[in-house]
DNA sequence: AAATGCGCCTTTTTT
DNA sequence: AGGCGCATTT
């Protein structure tokens, strides 16, 4: 340390060392709870505490939460003012860059799009628009469903898209029927977004690189605002993140990754872990500091981590070491079925908190799939225990959510033909089914967008009156709100949406039961706040921003009382979810065959879908700090009947009962190699 | 044109 | 069990 500048007290020796080399490519491969947050947030405030302007640094997450975590951290470390007030016009203080990948390619494409043929305006497709959309494109292909399911063909296309693999090279890539199906499916899809002035999450990516690599001045523009990139969780990049950021750095070569191969819990959508293990053949004088030294975990848990990970023979040869004592042996309980498993483990919760006063917020559930937790809401609500749970989707999977999303949606871009053919009639207003097809058919006959059809008096002359009135409706309706849009508030706009829609009424003639209602004038009026928040929060706000911050992050947004709530809560998560987090108190739920592993991994019957299962398992049991419980059901219901269970196999791998066939079959394996 | 009814399929994980 | 597409009533 002999920068007198520097603030890497309180750091060992690697940590230091990652922190206190300012310049070059770095690789920190850090294990679980080995500070790797820490060392980037300590190199940020290093690198400006010696004179890197702010603005010239780049940080990328994978997540919008840790992105904000990490914002929060620095302006801790380096004192940023808080902003009070601040007057207009006055230059905002210079901050660095911390932003996901995907909404660093949405505010590069808002600029560049035209370049690539785009509206600046696009919508962005989440995954339920993605669905419609392939959907209709199966049908067109008249593939009988059972030959290829639209998220099938959606997997198969993004993976294409994440090796910039595009429609015309699909078909040599493609090898099952499957994939053939696919790769006739490509070219359409990816016409059909266009026509609708859309793009999917991968389009983001790979958008943003045909760009870089088709127009270098865009390129060099782009990289040359930044002196330094950091990427932090480096093991969850995919092809076009790996591209795109080999395209900000090349120049300036000032990369630094941070990740764990043993957290690589991605490869399905993409991630490939050799770009982390493959980092130093890319920039061969890259500097690696490794960070072993685990201060999260006692020794006991770290012990279960350390035996299970060693089963994965593809990764790098680490052992994380405790430093702290070996504390509670971690428990693994049976339960008779999923019922009793959520009940026991509620009320050992309920007594943590009320005997030992341990604070709800130390706790936390993990499970792997999104249907597990829904019995320990139940439990949970009935102790009146309070709880969050995070990346739940069920607020974007709202009807009424849904339908006034995708109003917003076409009203800012009357191209998106998903959006509009999803309230064309909602609430009902003359528009049949047949009247929609007819629409849909003299679009595709003209090769124009439907919305473009029915403006045109001549094509709609022909239709009832009913449905022209509908027709008309829907123009003035979506004028009235873009006008309130741009010249009022966001606010206005969506009230006057509400009022002209008369939505309250809608929801009044679908559900009889006054809870039911109410529940859902109240989601509404939290998509409300929302856009208030959004436009208080944004200095420049438009419908366009609100709608890619949704699509985006969306599924981080709750109302105001869960934001509070959330403050001292138990926790509900996915493993997925759970990565970058720690609790004092953990419980991995549902610790089954088929669970987890999950049995989409076991029917692949991959090594390497196992291994990134185990992982997984890796990650939850990293989790935990000082009390670690394993449960699984003995019985569980599926489909309404309850079924037995198998134990994962994976306690067998971390207790390490030798009499486990898997656990031979393994050590037989490791034994030869 | 809207409401009701029936059968089918679903269920990984997420930016 | 629940949601959705498709077919049949009202």
């Amino acid at each position: 340390m002999t920068n007198g500048l520097n603030v890497s007290h309180g750091l060992n020796q690697a940590q230091a060392e990652a922190v206190d080399t300012l310049s070059g490519p770095m690789l920190v491969l850090a294990g679980a709870g080995t500070g790797k947050t820490r060392v980037v947030t300590f190199r940020i405030a290093n690198l400006i505490r010696n004179g890197t302007p702010p603005d010239r640094i780049l940080a990328m997450t994978f997540t919008n939460k840790a992105a904000g975590e990490m914002q929060e951290r620095i302006g801790e470390l380096i004192g940023s003012k808080k902003k009070r007030n601040p007057k207009r016009g006055e230059a905002a203080e210079p901050k660095p860059t911390i932003s996901t990948f995907h909404s660093l390619c949405v505010r590069i494409l808002r600029q560049h799009a035209p370049t690539l043929g785009f509206p600046k305006k696009f919508s962005i497709y989440d995954r339920s628009d993605q669905e419609s959309l392939a959907r209709g494109i199966l049908r067109e292909l008249r593939l009988p469903g059972t030959a290829l399911k639209p998220g099938d063909m959606l997997a198969i296309i993004g993976g294409w898209k994440n090796q910039s693999v595009l429609p015309d090279e699909a078909a040599m890539s493609a090898s099952t029927d499957k994939e053939h199906f696919a790769a006739s499916g490509y070219r359409r899809y990816q016409d059909a977004l266009r026509a609708r002035a859309a793009m999917d999450f991968d389009d983001l990516l790979l958008h943003t690189e045909t760009l870089f690599r088709e127009h270098h001045d865009v390129r060099d523009a782009v990289a040359s605002l930044y002196d330094h990139v950091l990427v932090d969780e480096y093991q969850d990049t995919n092809g076009s993140q790996y591209r795109i950021t080999r395209d900000l750095t090349f120049k300036h070569r000032n990369f630094c990754v941070v990740g764990d191969d043993d957290q690589s819990i991605y490869a399905w959508r993409g991630a490939d872990v050799t770009h982390i293990l493959s980092f130093t053949q890319d920039w061969p004088d890259a500097k690696v500091v490794c960070l072993e030294d685990n201060y999260r975990s006692t020794g006991a848990i770290l012990s279960m981590a350390n035996t299970l990970i060693q089963y994965n023979t593809e990764r790098h040869d680490k052992v994380l070491i405790p430093s702290r004592p070996d504390g509670m042996r971690p428990r693994i309980l049976q339960h008779k079925d999923e019922t009793v498993e959520a009940k026991l483990v509620v009320s050992e919760i309920t007594e943590l908190i009320n005997k030992k006063h341990i604070q709800p917020r130390d706790i936390a559930i993990l499970f792997r799939t999104n249907e597990q937790p829904r019995l320990f809401e139940t439990e949970l609500r009935k102790a009146n225990v309070p709880y969050v749970m995070m990346g739940s989707q069920s607020f974007f999977d709202r009807r009424e959510i849904r339908d006034l999303l995708a109003f917003l949606k076409w009203i800012d871009q009357p191209d998106d033909e998903i959006s509009l053919l999803r309230i064309i009639n909602t609430p009902a207003r003359g528009l049949s089914n047949k009247t929609v097809q007819l629409l849909v058919k003299r679009a595709v006959e003209r090769g124009v967008p439907v919305w473009q059809v029915m403006q045109n008096n001549a094509a709609i002359a022909d239709l009832s009156p009913s449905a022209r009135r509908g027709i008309a409706e829907l123009e003035s309706l979506a004028h009235d709100v873009r006008e309130r849009a741009e010249h009022d508030s966001l606010t206005d706009a969506i009230r006057t949406m509400l009022e002209r829609t008369a939505y309250a009424d809608e929801i009044a003639r679908l559900y009889d039961q006054p809870e039911e209602r109410d529940a859902r004038m109240a989601s509404i009026g939290d998509l409300t706040n929302a856009i208030g928040a959004y436009q208080d929060n944004s200095s420049d706000p438009s419908l366009t921003g609100f709608l890619s911050d949704i699509a985006l992050s969306g599924r981080e947004m709750g109302n105001e009382k869960d934001k509070m709530a959330a403050k001292n809560s138990v926790w509900l998560l996915t493993l997925h979810a759970a990565k970058g987090l720690e609790f004092p108190y953990v419980y991995m739920v549902g610790m089954e065959e088929g669970i987890l592993p999950h049995s989409r991994s076991l029917k692949s019957g991959r090594d390497e879908d196992i291994a990134e299962e185990r992982r997984l398992c890796y990650v939850g049991i990293t989790r935990a700090q000082e009390n670690l419980t394993l449960s699984m059901a003995l019985t569980r219901r599926k489909w309404g009947k309850p079924r037995p269970t198998t134990p994962s196999p994976f306690l067998y791998e971390i207790t390490g009962k030798a009499d486990n066939p898997a656990r031979n079959r393994k050590a037989r394996k490791r034994r030869l190699a």
